[in-house]
DNA sequence: TCCAAAAATGATTGCGCAATCATAGCAGCC
DNA sequence: GGCTGCTATGATTGCGCAATCATTTTTGGA
């Protein structure tokens, strides 16, 4: 049974249950209060507010957790204070690493600020997205950091009725809907598209995931080169999250049916590691025989041979300033009536493949 | 401020409150029954117990539900039931893609069961697990996975303190906390030299990160060469985390010491790429002129070239069966006096590099 | 038709904490 | 000494929900 068998009138039972503070239940703030001698909001203020309280009773209080091993019940102080100190956070997925540094960055933010992370991975689903949320949002969180500009309208609907502050990323867009951090992928797909038309390349292949921001990419890519009278000799569109021996098999594919291409532009990491095992595999010769460029870059393109020509974006920096932003949002520094939209842009780092 | 101007005695506040729930404050369940015309109890049971309650009054709170847009208020819930349906997961890092699976698996298996995950990343780091577990703990979490069996003695602590279900994972000891879900790294090492000992190699290069477990696997290497008379030729500690290029780094200034393997052994995924390409770049053949084995799996380990002979480890599972136990010692189906040990194992995949 | 058993519903209270308001203590000043 | 102005402390109450217990309504059978 939850409740006591005796109403709390009872004080013999309330002092037996502080002498065993450890049997059957964690101790309270008053249990605390009790071996401190002091009066539980004392002991909340001691916690809270350590200025707004004596030196004395400070060290009772500090003496009489240590010795109950208090620890509050933020369950029972979200609550009353009505924050809750906790972070919503969504991404696609984890498993690629450029997200994972984004997580990171955000989470370490986070803490030192005092709040926690609930994470939750959508899979590149707005319905998915939008069950999280509904779980999520059933806690309360402080804030919400959100992975796209795309939710369905009852995520938007949900997210406009929490009244809380709201950071969308990697993405940039009109209609945010509130803080936005991220870069232009259709200026990552024009930007790659450039440089390649610069380094006199006219035959192109381009291999991408569907994703959502792969194909605003894609979209800026086809583009330079439509404006450069040039349509690409074969676009490749693969299932995200798309693995490495899927993007091997679609060049592999490609190369069986005759396309010959002098540029290849993969939009990620993975594929464009199949890509480059497969070439090897049939001894084209990079850049020599075709050049590869591809989004996303991960600690080894510097190190690889031959070294990679890709697409930087810098996942922490995204992560951290959408976590400085939704603190400062939190605590009420921000005012909320003003939009905010951070472009972390992006860099194309020429090495050896491209 | 944070009361009301007037005591809850005054309807006609509470009336206009009633009529504009989506002005100030969110809807509570109150608001709920006052618009269905029932009960706060009974829109308590049609939400959480709908078969206890008539077919009319369920049809009446869900449309007020739905007209409301009433979303219940977990804290208050959890902090009446005294259960907060909230995981905490601390990983060293989700950088590795291995981890991340993990991470990836438990908070779908939990997601799944209504549970939500808390995650923290003590960076390989038992101080800083110890700051996270204080941090969480305040958030009375139904249940808490772990990564490894070290932990500081506050930690041991708080967490028996804490009386809920505990998982250690990617490990295997005698003395858990409570369950433990992993495999045995310093069998991993051992089964690692006994296979290269049988493929006739006599002269080794170990490379190894530095955490727990990482020397673990070496220590098991290092037994099994020792047993059969024989002393690796180097032994190269890294940091944890172990980057590419570091790996690269390592196994080149190693060739400029004049040491010559037959078979090098990488704790790392990271590790082993930096050492496949280093001996690409000087020409050295792999499998031809030197064995390369690794410890943790990769999607692209079977299509790079040389495809990647490894000790293959299912990062999923030990989410997967770590996530499941905790779910049946949680729901009081499993009984907590029966100390678990799942041992998930590992595979040596062979395959072309060594 | 009436009663017993079962189902449905409601009133009250406590979960642990912090905000508000009220009061006690205490120095400084004329 | 009596006052003001300040700090330190305490008593009360509400945050939103669900468990308990009590009550009402419905159902089924003789």
């Amino acid at each position: 049974g939850r409740l006591r068998p005796t109403t709390r009138i009872d004080t013999t039972m309330t002092e037996r249950q502080t002498q065993h503070p450890q049997r059957g239940r964690a101790p309270t703030l008053i249990d605390v209060a009790k071996v401190a001698g002091v009066s539980p909001i004392t002991v909340s203020r001691a916690l809270n507010q350590p200025e707004r309280v004596s030196e004395k009773a400070r060290a009772k209080v500090t003496a009489a957790v240590e010795k109950t091993g208090y620890l509050p019940n933020m369950l029972a102080g979200s609550l009353a204070t009505q924050s809750s100190r906790l972070v919503a956070l969504i991404v696609p997925t984890i498993a690629n690493p450029i997200f994972a540094e984004t997580v990171r960055a955000i989470t370490e933010t986070l803490e030192q600020a005092g709040y926690q992370t609930l994470l939750g991975l959508s899979g590149y689903s707005e319905a998915q997205e939008q069950d999280l949320l509904e779980a999520i949002l059933c806690r309360r969180p402080d804030g919400i950091i959100l992975t796209g500009l795309n939710h369905t309208d009852i995520s938007r609907t949900r997210l406009k009725a929490a009244a809380i502050p709201i950071v969308e990323t990697w993405d940039l867009g009109d209609q945010p809907l509130d803080a936005l951090v991220g870069f232009s992928h259709l200026d990552v797909g024009r930007n790659v598209g450039e440089y390649l038309l610069n380094q006199g390349h006219r035959r192109f292949v381009a291999i991408s995931a569907d994703d959502q921001r792969a194909e605003d990419r894609l979209a800026g890519f086809i583009q330079v080169l439509d404006e450069a009278g040039i349509s690409p000799d074969a676009v490749e569109r693969l299932e995200t999250p798309a693995r490495f021996s899927q993007g091997r098999k679609a060049f592999a594919r490609l190369l069986e049916q005759g396309v010959r291409a002098e540029a290849v532009y993969c939009s990620s990491d993975t594929l464009a590691q199949g890509v480059l095992t497969e070439a090897r595999a049939q001894n084209i010769d990079i850049p020599g025989d075709m050049a590869l460029i591809w989004f996303g870059d991960l600690d080894f393109a510097a190190h690889t041979l031959p070294s990679l020509t890709s697409v930087q974006i810098n996942g922490a920096e995204i992560g951290y300033r959408a976590a400085q932003h939704l603190l400062s949002a939190m605590t009420g520094e921000h005012p909320p009536t003003e939009p905010v939209t951070i472009d972390v842009g992006f860099q194309i780092v020429k090495r050896d493949s491209a």
